[in-house]
DNA sequence: CGCGATCTACGACTTTTGGACGAGGGAACC
DNA sequence: GGTTCCCTCGTCCAAAAGTCGTAGATCGCG
């Protein structure tokens, strides 16, 4: 098999970090640009800078957190695989709820590591993901897992859900969605059912636990 | 990894970096290692290591977390002084919901930012601290400025909340603490009206959103 | 020692919620 | 054509939730 030719002729591959705390992302610089076939070459703090920066350096490898202000992650994800289908992208984040693990694998990201990662380990897996590789954390993996038994909630279920955890009563959910009490009902009793709950308030906390919905 | 060695204890405060994430701390060691008047001698991933370290090492200052594994940030803050008085603690974290920055800082923490920052504003807010002085980032600032119109719970109230939050039904809220069904309502009654709300999906909602509670 | 706040508790009442039956139309898939 | 899934709606009912008013005990504070 052909040896993935991705050390460009400046010898160290382009990183683009993508981060909403500064902080992190001078440290992780640092981190990468001691590396002798690695470089930061740009950073950007929310989504939008993001797709800029990667127009502007089109770098080896991305390495993007998932929540950010402007534009989610996954989104982010979706449109720089969209902008070239080779984008490498690694999510670098702190949460790891089975929904945003498989959203953001389905939009196509190459690895998913947590910020507990060591930062040995974090070299690793760019490079690996540099070689074409894939990566997950194992606690990202033992998520994923539970993929085949993961709810899947058909989009007026989760309308339904978001409503709810707004704290909105069934007559009002009814409201917004321009539908009887009764059918919101039903959405309900199925959500209940899928989440194994019997009620609001706990649906609510198994649907943030799983990353289904997220209040505030 | 630790770095201790080399440098003369007498020019340079030494720090304790405590902090889940094992990247950030790196990261973070980085940046304050760079500095010619400040070291890092020690790093803990949770609030026990805290304690330990800082017991080993007695660190002129802590940079801090606050959700931390094993012990709640608040708590470590609060045990630090106990053990030393004059421990001067920052608070470093993403999180900036009015109850935990008040909560810190009456805990005894000197300073509280969030991991938005610059590495040059942590590195001047880290000499304030050690200056005496204290610190606290703009967004910290505008929300403790809430904290006069800031909700006091009573401690039964607080109680009835969290098992609320965590989807209890009125039933098995009253066998939990041992009070009737008719108190339930009655505490959930005042907790309604303190939060601005009318339904219990609505208080877990705006309940989280202020950091009175966590789901999950 | 009053005063206020807190915690506790009660009855009665209305509204909301959740479950249990059921049931039809439409889209997709084999 | 049949099957399956999704969305929709209806009624009846029991349980839960939420809203009234009232009140005794305790404790801290001025």
């Amino acid at each position: 098999m052909p040896s993935a030719e991705v050390v460009t002729s400046a010898s160290r591959a382009s990183v683009l970090l993508v981060d909403d705390h500064a902080l992190l992302r001078t440290g992780v610089a640092n981190i990468i640009n001691q590396e002798a076939d690695l470089h930061v070459v740009a950073e950007a703090g929310n989504g939008v800078e993001a797709l800029d920066a990667f127009d502007r350096y089109h770098p080896d490898v991305t390495l993007l957190d998932l929540r950010m202000p402007v534009m989610e992650g996954v989104e982010v994800v979706r449109r720089l695989r969209e902008k070239d289908p080779r984008a490498r992208v690694i999510i670098l984040t702190t949460y790891d709820t089975d929904e945003e693990i498989s959203r953001a694998l389905k939009a196509g990201a190459k690895a998913y590591v947590l910020k507990d990662i060591s930062a040995d380990a974090l070299i690793a897996c760019i490079r690996d993901v540099l070689a074409g590789k894939t990566y997950l954390a194992p606690a990202a993996a033992a998520k994923l897992a539970e993929d085949v038994t993961r709810v899947q909630l058909t989009p007026r279920e989760l309308a339904t859900l978001r409503l709810l955890a707004d704290g909105k009563a069934n007559k009002e959910i009814a409201n917004e969605l321009g539908i009887s009490e009764r059918t919101v009902k039903t959405h309900l009793g199925h959500l209940f059912e899928k989440l194994g709950v019997t009620s609001r308030t706990e649906a609510v906390k198994v649907a943030t636990r799983r990353g289904l919905v997220r209040l505030g």
